[in-house]
DNA sequence: TGAATATAGTTATGGAACATAGCTAATAGT
DNA sequence: ACTATTAGCTATGTTCCATAACTATATTCA
């Protein structure tokens, strides 16, 4: 079969039919990704009058409920470096969130702990977030999204 | 109720119940945004073997299936910026992965098409990239697959 | 038609998340 | 004691994503 030789000129661009990212849409990744896009941006929008990041939030999150974690099991909780959970710390002790404080029985870690402001902190940026989830996902009633949190979370880490 | 003052220093962190960031799993989007780590770093390293990395494995999908199309409406269809487009274009086009092509009818614009090559090297990417998701959706069903994949879809984005 | 406006692609730049390597101090293992 | 490991930190680099400004071309419309 002959193709006709290919010029550096084209006819004008016709799309067909259907979405141009069709083939995309096949994989689970792609559509997970989709919806990770809007939940994030969605919580750094309703994060940001709290004066938080995702990350610092997050992190604010951990320390709240664990008083006395350490940096390193934060980072374990996190999924992330321990060098990385470095500066979020700072910002989080500057802003007077939490404190770090030495650990007399290991004097290489700090163990973190949320001052009153932080616990208060999180709890109205925990509910401004949950607000803000709830119009995202007004189109799925509680078992839907009971069961979409059960069907990712029965994703296989490969780690 | 009065606290005893807060020294510099600390008992030895004690962890009690459950996962630490219990209070993060949640939200939806935290759930959501640990699915597409473990998705994407899976498609990263499925790809790798190809020279592509996801950006340009997106892009080439979408260009293989739509030849012609711009990159102004390459950028719609993968949610990015305009600009974004160039180095990612340029990188497939280093490639010999696509061409760029001159529009006769709109001279500001590139039509961007696929080579025989750029075609071969998507199809056996998506075979590749189809093989390893398998891996990590073991857990699931076909129904169950197709229903995360509607749930994901009945999120609302803001925009 | 001509002037203002808009669009396509590009360049430069910065921010945020994330990863790695190397460092110091302290601890644990043998 | 000697070695290896761990906690936190610093520096650095990459990738993705966003914004602003520029050029060439196209469109709008008075």
């Amino acid at each position: 079969m002959v193709r006709k030789p290919v010029s550096k000129s084209a006819e004008k661009p016709v799309q067909q039919d259907g979405p141009l990212d069709r083939h995309l849409r096949n994989f689970a990744g792609y559509n997970v990704k989709r919806a990770s896009n809007i939940m994030q941006s969605n919580a750094a929008r309703a994060l940001e009058p709290f004066g938080l990041r995702i990350t610092t939030y997050s992190a604010l999150c951990v320390i709240v409920d664990n008083p006395d974690v350490t940096q390193s099991q934060l980072a374990a909780a996190l999924n992330m470096e321990r060098s990385n959970t470095v500066l979020i710390i700072d910002a989080l002790e500057e802003a007077n969130l939490i404190g770090r404080f030495r650990v007399p029985t290991d004097r290489r870690s700090y163990a973190l702990r949320a001052t009153l402001a932080g616990i208060k902190q999180r709890d109205a940026a925990s509910k401004a977030l949950t607000n803000s989830e709830e119009d995202r996902l007004v189109n799925l009633n509680e078992a839907e999204r009971a069961q979409l949190i059960e069907l990712l979370g029965r994703i296989d880490p490969l780690d």
